[in-house]
DNA sequence: CTGAAAGCGCTTACAG
DNA sequence: CTGAAAGCGCTTACAG
């Protein structure tokens, strides 16, 4: 029992083998009773064409592949798993699937080359966070369509699909402010992946256009190391940060997982939160609402940055001579216990 | 400048394409001699076969399709995509793919067949935790290779890769009953889920084998629901147990998000944790070595659970007649605060 | 151990 | 708007 093909399709439609392509790919012009008839011999068939064989004759693969670094997707994974979720399911309404792949700190070629490139197996490549330059520069000589997620190379131009990096650190500064806060310190790992770069410098012209020079400029306020952002980092910052005296009464942390980190230290401490120090994070995973207290975060919508990267990339397919692109994700702002002691307990989960 | 084929390096080897196939496919005899000649010439102009063409000629894909429900995907992320990782690292071993896909609460073909599926895409099928039946049975008629991982059917015979639930959760309320705990509870979502069932069952065993018949009997001290199990669902019945008056002074959870909503229950309630009450929970994700206090669980390997269903696949798919096959992945109790109030507090994460 | 040739199931100009 | 035919780049019996 051999599966239909495309010739039977056309045998039992009396109509030729070209035609019935032309009705499955959706391409060119067919009368519409043709095209009803065949369809309603393809449905009865139930056939589906093989994406082998399209591929080899149309030399488009109907793949997209997605990279990611083996921290980003064991550690970080509740960020990356649902940007990839997000892109799985906008590239399921063109019957695109999306290969995933991770790669290592350093990229040599060949040996280091994703397989799903060396096979030209992916009509695109999306590569979402971190990842070494050496791979960027490689997908830019390969001429293949790609798109970077939040991330970006330092010199090379790439499509892009970013966060409000900036601006959500602007309004977190902004919200503890309001609430009295004056002595805000900043705590944040990995800070040469672009994105924490930018909340540090959203952090900091918060403070400035709030007047608080000082936490702004203030070496002692802050907490910045070359590492991946961990919640390690976070419990070492923050105990750097308390016993240097520096006397903050509030932190805004890198991201989220950086935040569990420093709300360890602070119970370690015995501080109060909010009271004694309020804490921010960035990112708003879903533990960020499972914790004691609760934190207040800036959400960024991860699931739209996969479905964004997704569009952009078939833009790119659809159009190939299309100019440069960046998508900017808006962030919002969540405040939860860790800022606001009045919020009540409750056992609400996201 | 096209890409270089099987052609070109036939040529330029000065061999037939035949031979320069047995070579790149590792199969058939070629003579050392003829094979290095070959290699080099591969090495040199940096050739890989395209995957679509190998696919048309062979009927094999190279692919390995991989179903996850919905919600596993996106709520349960922690738990599953570490298992797929698993499954990724190991196909890349022998140059497979992982399609994933998802799929909702029902099942109902044609439409909702997964396109690999529909467009015969893979060559076997790793289906990761609850998923409608009605797929199963669909599978199962299709004649593909497929394993279930952590989720079996109630009346169908499948390969399977499951944990050892009814075990860890014995050893779990053992260890409990060793540290003096003798009203033990239960708190768990999504009873039809056959690895919560197993647990369940495991700890009424502990218990008749400790004598605690009570606890094992009495649904007082028990909280079974038909739902997903969140962490809503572990707080719910966390209140529930406290108000109903069972008395318990301990409880294991289904899983460690249902744990994560009892933590939050007894804090709401200002229990002393483990001192009032101790809790237990089961699979070991990420977070648990992140709660306050950490959270004694049962820890399960899913890097290695998607290492041997892919290990599994392989087998079916070299071995088509093949037995059926279940391997049980064995689980470590891992003790922390939540039921050992001794253990120092720290930072450190997993 | 190696080569010639058919064939996998589509798409795509090219005619008509 | 539709059809005939070449061709995509491999693998696989089949000879030798």
């Amino acid at each position: 029992m051999s599966r239909i093909t495309i010739k039977d399709i056309a045998r039992i439609a009396g109509v030729s083998v070209s035609t019935v392509s032309l009705v499955t790919s959706n391409r060119g012009y067919v009368s519409d009773s043709t095209r009803e008839k065949i369809q309603k011999v393809i449905t009865k068939h139930n056939y589906y064409p093989r994406q082998s064989a399209r591929t080899l004759a149309s030399g488009r693969t109907g793949n997209i592949g997605f990279i990611l670094s083996d921290f980003h997707f064991s550690g970080s994974e509740f960020f990356y798993s649902r940007v990839f979720l997000g892109a799985e399911m906008e590239a399921r309404k063109r019957d695109f699937y999306i290969l995933l792949t991770t790669v290592g700190d350093s990229f040599e070629p060949p040996v280091d080359v994703p397989r799903f490139l060396k096979g030209r197996d992916v009509d695109a490549v999306i590569i979402a966070g971190t990842v070494p330059k050496e791979l960027i520069e490689y997908l830019h000589e390969l001429q293949l369509p790609y798109v970077l997620v939040d991330f970006r190379h330092p010199s090379l131009k790439s499509n892009l699909v970013m966060i409000e990096n900036y601006t959500g650190a602007f309004e977190a500064v902004t919200h503890l402010v309001e609430y009295g806060y004056k002595r805000i310190g900043f705590v944040g790992g990995s800070s040469f992946h672009s994105s924490i770069k930018e909340r540090f410098r959203g952090y900091q012209a918060a403070l400035r256009a709030s007047g608080l020079e000082k936490a702004a400029e203030d070496g002692s306020f802050h907490y910045l190391i070359e590492e991946e952002a961990t919640s390690q980092i976070g419990f070492d910052g923050m105990i750097d940060l308390l016993d240097r005296g520096s006397n903050i009464d509030s932190i805004v942390c890198g991201n989220d997982t950086t935040a569990f980190g420093c709300l360890q230290a602070l119970k370690l401490r015995n501080k109060n939160i909010p009271e004694d120090i309020a804490v921010v994070g960035f990112d708003d995973i879903v533990y960020a609402n499972e914790t004691d207290p609760t934190l207040t975060t800036v959400h960024v919508p991860k699931l739209e940055m996969g479905i964004q990267a997704v569009r952009l990339i078939f833009d790119l397919i659809d159009h190939p001579a299309s100019n440069l692109q960046s998508r900017i994700i808006n962030t919002e702002l969540v405040i939860r216990e860790s800022t606001n002691g009045s919020i009540s307990e409750s056992g609400e989960s996201s």
